[in-house]
RNA sequence: GGCCCUAUCGUCUAUCGGUUAGGACACAAGCUUUUCAAGCUUGGAAGCGGGGUUCGACUCCCCGUAGGGUCACCA
C-alpha cells in the first residue's frame, strides 16, 4: 500500500503551494488505495508556532483535505536521539568542534560523514537525477543529540512510518541527494520521488509573503469568497491535466483521474483570472437553496429585510466570481433599486432621440400591458416585446429599465419588473410618467 | 558563481515522429432583453536558437540561450 506524507513546518501560515502539494499527495492516496500521513515538522522551535500549526491545520480542514494520521515532529525527539546516537556510534556520523561566527551558533554540532559519492534516483516526474555528494561536505543533521535538523528528522520519519512515496515541491530536489545519504548510512529503504513543478508569480519566480503579501495564504481566498472545491480544482489543474479536455472537477472527481503521469515538469504561473472563472462555474453548478443561504445573509447585512427570490439570485449569480463581489455590489448600490425608490432626473428618461411626449405615452401604455401580467420573467418579457419592437426598441425599454431602477447601468427591464413585483413596478413607472407631464 | 531542473499562443495546457499544431482563461468583434452583466458565435494569438538522428521532427540526441530552484547550526 503507498503511503505518503506531507511535512509542512509551522513557520507561516499556510501557503498556496502548501495546499497544492498536499492537494497532489491527497489525490495520489486517494487514487491508489493509499495512506495519508501529515507531519507537522516543528523541529525548529525558534520559527515554529502553534497559531501556524493551528492555521495550517484549520487551511487544510476548509479546503477538505483529509489526512489519515497526524503527528509532530516535537514529539518525536528521542526517536530521533537514538538515531543520532547509533550513527554517532558506527561513525556515520560524528560531533564536529566549530567555531561560531555567528551568535547563537554552538561551538559544537553533529555532522554526518559524506562517503562522497554519485547519487542516481528515479523521478515519478523527471526521469532520473545524478548528484555528486561531494559538493556538499559533511553538513550538520543535529544542532546536539536532541535537536535534530530537517534532513535527519525528515530521513528518520519516513523510514519510521514507512513512507513509499515523496511527493513534494521541486524546490526539495537538491534535498534529495542528502537526504538519500542518510537513508543509506541508517539502513532505510529509498522512497520513490516526484518532485512536483512550482508555482510561479507573474514574474516567473517562487510565490513569497514578501512580495506578494497575503495573496500566498489560503485563508486570503476563503476570505475573498472563493469555494474550497474551486480552489482545489485551480491548483489541481496547474501542472497536471487530466489527459482529456474536462476542466471543471468536484475534489471527488479529481481522485478518480488524477495520476502522476499527467504531471508537468516545468513551473506553472499563478493566473487569478482563471481561478476566478473556475469559482463561478463551481457557484453555477451549486445547489440554489445553498446559494440563496450565502446571497441572503450578506444582502441581509445592509438590508435586513432583503428576500432573495430567484430572480434577484439569478442576476447575483450573472453579476459575481466570488462571494465578495456581492459584498462590491452592495457597496455600490447595485441592490439599491430593490430596496428604495430611485431618484429620477427626466433628462435620462428620454432615450436617444426620443421626445417627453412619446416616451410618457410608451411608458403609459407598458402600464397597461402590465395590469394582468404575471410576475416572471420570460412572461413579462413576452408581453412587452411586441410593443417595444413596435415602437423601438430603446423608446420603450430604456425609459422602463431607468424608471425601475434609476440607474444607467442595471439588469434588463423584464428581471427587474419580476424582482421588483407588478405592483412596486407599476409606481415607479407611474411616478416617471409624472415627471414626464 | 557551483550543482540541479525546465523550455508549445500573454497564461494553463493537448500533441507521446507524419495534425490546417487542438482546447481553456484572458483579449477583440458580432449577436441577444439598443444599458451593465451573463450567455452564444466568430477572430487574432505559440513550437527559444543552432547542429545532428530520420524518408519525415514541436516531439529523440548534443551544444548554446533564457528562465527558475538550491547551495543554513530553516524547512
Amino acid at each position: 500500500m503507498p503511503i505518503v506524507r506531507m511535512a509542512p513546518s509551522p513557520t507561516g501560515n499556510l501557503h498556496i503551494g502548501t495546499a497544492r502539494t498536499t492537494l497532489f499527495n491527497y489525490l495520489f492516496a486517494k487514487k491508489t488505495g493509499g495512506y495519508f500521513i501529515l507531519r507537522i515538522e516543528d523541529t525548529d522551535t525558534e520559527r515554529s508556532t502553534k497559531e501556524y500549526e493551528n492555521n495550517i491545520l484549520n487551511g487544510l480542514k476548509w479546503l477538505g483535505l483529509e489526512y489519515n494520521e497526524l503527528h509532530r515532529q516535537s514529539e518525536r525527539t528521542s526517536t530521533y536521539v537514538s538515531y543520532v546516537r547509533k550513527m554517532l556510534h558506527d561513525g556515520s556520523a560524528y560531533i564536529s568542534k566549530e567555531e561560531p561566527k555567528e551568535e547563537g551558533k554552538r561551538s559544537e554540532v553533529i555532522r554526518f560523514k559524506n562517503p562522497n559519492k554519485k547519487i542516481v534516483f528515479k523521478d515519478l516526474i523527471r526521469g532520473e537525477v545524478e548528484f555528486d555528494t561531494t559538493d556538499l561536505g559533511d553538513f550538520v543533521i543535529a544542532k546536539s543529540v536532541e535537536e535534530p535538523l530537517y534532513h535527519l528528522a525528515a530521513v528518520v520519519d519516513d523510514h519510521e512510518m514507512k513512507i513509499t512515496h515523496v511527493i513534494r515541491g521541486e524546490d526539495h530536489i537538491s534535498n534529495t541527494p542528502r537526504q538519500i545519504l542518510i537513508q543509506e548510512a541508517i539502513g532505510a529503504e529509498r522512497p520513490i520521488y516526484a518532485h512536483i513543478p512550482l508555482i510561479f508569480d507573474k514574474e516567473r519566480k517562487k510565490l513569497s509573503k514578501r512580495k506578494h503579501g497575503s495573496a500566498v495564504w489560503i485563508d486570503t481566498y476563503k476570505e475573498e469568497g472563493y469555494l474550497p472545491e474551486a480552489v482545489l480544482n485551480y491548483f489541481a489543474l496547474l501542472g497536471w491535466n487530466p489527459g482529456t479536455e474536462q476542466e471543471i472537477f468536484t475534489l471527488k472527481e479529481l481522485t478518480e483521474v488524477f495520476s502522476m503521469e499527467g504531471v508537468q515538469k516545468s513551473p506553472a504561473i499563478f493566473d487569478i483570472e482563471k481561478l476566478k472563472w473556475i469559482n463561478k462555474e463551481h457557484l453555477k453548478k451549486m445547489d440554489p437553496n445553498d446559494l440563496r443561504i450565502v446571497v441572503e445573509e450578506k444582502v441581509k447585512e445592509k438590508f435586513p429585510n432583503a428576500i432573495i427570490g430567484d430572480d434577484l439570485l439569478r442576476i447575483t449569480l450573472e453579476r459575481i466570481y466570488t462571494f465578495s463581489d456581492i459584498d462590491k455590489m452592495l457597496s455600490e448600490g447595485e441592490f439599491d433599486f430593490y430596496f428604495s425608490e430611485p431618484e429620477l432626473l427626466k433628462d435620462k428618461l428620454i432615450w436617444k432621440e426620443s421626445t417627453p411626449k412619446d416616451t410618457k405615452k410608451h411608458l403609459e401604455k407598458i402600464s397597461e400591458f402590465l395590469l394582468d401580467a404575471p410576475q416572471n420573467t420570460e412572461a413579462i418579457k413576452s408581453i412587452l416585446m411586441p410593443y417595444a419592437e413596435e415602437v423601438g426598441k430603446g423608446n420603450v425599454l430604456w425609459p422602463l429599465r431607468y424608471a425601475l431602477s434609476g440607474k444607467e447601468k442595471s439588469p434588463d427591464p423584464f428581471s427587474l419588473i419580476a424582482i421588483l413585483g407588478i405592483d412596486k413596478s407599476q409606481a415607479r413607472i407611474k411616478r416617471a410618467i409624472e415627471l414626464l407631464s
